[in-house]
DNA sequence: TGTTGTTGTTCATACGTATGCACAACTCTT
DNA sequence: AAGAGTTGTGCATACGTATGAACAACAACA
């Protein structure tokens, strides 16, 4: 009906009330007469009056969003973390303004972009951000959340997978399986991740390997997705002594790799192979693969993040937390469950 | 160093001019001498200054954010395509706000929240919003693009894949590939794009089911994702008499079927059955599937989404537009390119 | 020299909300 | 009945930016 939007003023005036009255009376805790808060709310109705986010803001000195930042979308674990990061937001009653910083060299400057928008949070779980944009977004009383991250910062608080943990357990369901020539692949380019479960497999086997009864081998691929995974089977298979156990830190290049192995050696041969991935991607599951993974459950993981945001906006002032999200060994038929044996 | 954020009245104070003159010298259309802007600057840099977003909302009376309606992320298709949107939006200088309305009766009252942010626009890419909806957030200046949405709104910019297209063209590869007993799959919830491209499937057909030689069932399915393909193929592939060519309206219903098939059929009569998906999702070219499909390119999608917005924020009082993507047959292993006929 | 136009800057104000303070009208307590 | 506490409301102001209007300095032109 009117042109212009309805203000907090124009519902006062037509309550006949005052405009801190109206603004109270949208406000839970304050002291408001019953008979009053009526009025005004049927005023706004009346008027569709949409309080403007953006004068709030500038009182508060804080809005709603939370940034929620990320890369490599065409990942698809990635890009489900993302969906759930964002149902998550939205049910604390924030709003989640997504940064995508693929591609970029530096992804600082970019950040610094967000501190204009007086986030309630900042939550990373791609790129690198320096040291000092962490700190900028502290002076700026913007608490920083970091989603596995190496970041050190002794600022921000941390809720990291257990990726370790998961290169522990992809090892010891090996050994348990009696594998003795194993394998591990991961991407060329380091990532926290694919180094951290890396580590915790050659870790595990430490002590088998010195007795010689097992070994194990790194092998790179070209990137973290299905076709890497596709054309690294050619050297794995063709190799002189070819392994009877690979983990591969993402179940895309593991899929990569089934679909390619269907080509070089017979179904017969490749049952003798043990095949673990790393994540539980939807695509892990399909019959196509079936393949036994090690999953991240990133609903767990998103609802971390988010608590942990909330937890700081009420405690602005209390030391970082840093966390742990365990990790699951799902067996499905590229690597059975062994019977239970002593081994434990 | 300073305990609270540099305002432009601060940067203003150290470069000894007005804040006025702070605030022009970050407008490239300001007549500001040079050496004056060069001195904002300097100040700016050294006091980290950065613009406050809200006070410049309140201001212009619009935010640089697009709101992103979209539902049904776990589809890869939508992430994909949430994605490029993401991207597309951040290459315009402007913040995508994303907002989930899955799991949601009426999205009104989600979408009402909107409005409180003065967004430069919104995209909606799922879910159907009332007539009233979309009036709400004309009359408050905030351009709406509808993307494959059935809305016939005469207010809203419309951007389309050619459903029906996609539709035809699947249906005339069959009759090209000389098949005559079809069968067109959907999810038994009616979605827009489902429901035009069967349309358009059978639209095609219509001729020659009269001639008597061709015949062409509908089949619906629980839902639009893998494991309704899967549960699917034993209704198909067990009736007496079966098809010789399957249109499934989602790739991953046909990736579903394809995977339940290995178990029903043999691997010989399966490839006398031509199969076609829709969208062209990345499983789609996976070596497990190799499946002939219609592609929507979501880039294309997601570019023509945001020009339109842009287009719509320069000439706010122009017509309406309407557009339809085209689509491309892509033939991959489960049905082949026929040799050239002259059918054409 | 007076008129007109151009350039660069400042002043003052508006945007719409939240909130400290003051205060009036009650209710309780003694 | 008088002081003390409680409840509900209004007044006034601050938040940080953009921008129309005014103006000063200077150049161009007659």
């Amino acid at each position: 009906m009117n042109k212009h939007t309805a203000t907090s003023a124009d519902v006062a005036a037509l309550a006949g009330v005052s405009q801190s009255t109206v603004s109270r009376s949208f406000d839970p805790n304050s002291r408001i007469s019953v008979a009053t808060r009526q009025r005004v709310f049927e005023a706004a109705e009346q008027l569709g009056y949409q309080i403007n986010k953006a004068a709030q803001t500038m009182i508060k000195k804080r809005s709603d969003l939370v940034g929620l930042v990320t890369a490599g979308l065409e990942d698809p674990f990635r890009s489900e973390f993302l969906h759930k990061l964002i149902i998550e937001v939205q049910n604390c009653g924030l709003r989640p303004m997504v940064m995508d910083v693929s591609d970029r060299e530096t992804i600082d400057e970019e950040l610094h972009g967000l501190i204009q928008y007086q986030l309630s949070g900042v939550i990373i779980t791609s790129g690198t951000p320096s040291e000092n944009i962490g700190k900028a977004f502290i002076r700026h009383g913007i608490p920083v959340v970091l989603v596995n991250r190496t970041e050190h910062s002794d600022e921000a608080d941390i809720v990291n997978l257990d990726n370790e943990g998961a290169g522990e357990m992809a090892a010891k369901a090996f050994i348990e399986s009696g594998k003795t020539n194993l394998v591990v692949v991961r991407s060329k380019k380091p990532s926290f991740s694919s180094v951290m479960r890396v580590k915790g497999f050659l870790n595990y086997l430490a002590p088998f390997l010195s007795g010689d009864k097992v070994n194990a081998t790194e092998v790179l691929c070209d990137a973290g997705n299905y076709d890497s995974g596709y054309q690294i089977a050619d050297k794995i298979l063709t190799s002189q002594h070819k392994p009877d156990g690979i983990f591969f830190c993402m179940d895309h290049i593991a899929c990569g790799f089934l679909d390619s192995a269907k080509r070089l050696v017979s179904p017969n041969e490749m049952s003798a192979i043990g095949v673990i991935g790393c994540d539980d991607i939807a695509l892990a599951s399909f019959r196509a693969y079936d393949l036994t993974t090690i999953r991240q459950s990133s609903s767990e993981i998103a609802r971390a993040s988010v608590e942990t945001l909330l937890n700081r906006l009420q405690s602005p002032t209390s030391a970082p937390s840093k966390q742990a999200i365990p990790v699951e060994l799902v067996y499905r038929s590229t690597l059975a469950k062994p019977q239970r044996t002593n081994i434990e």
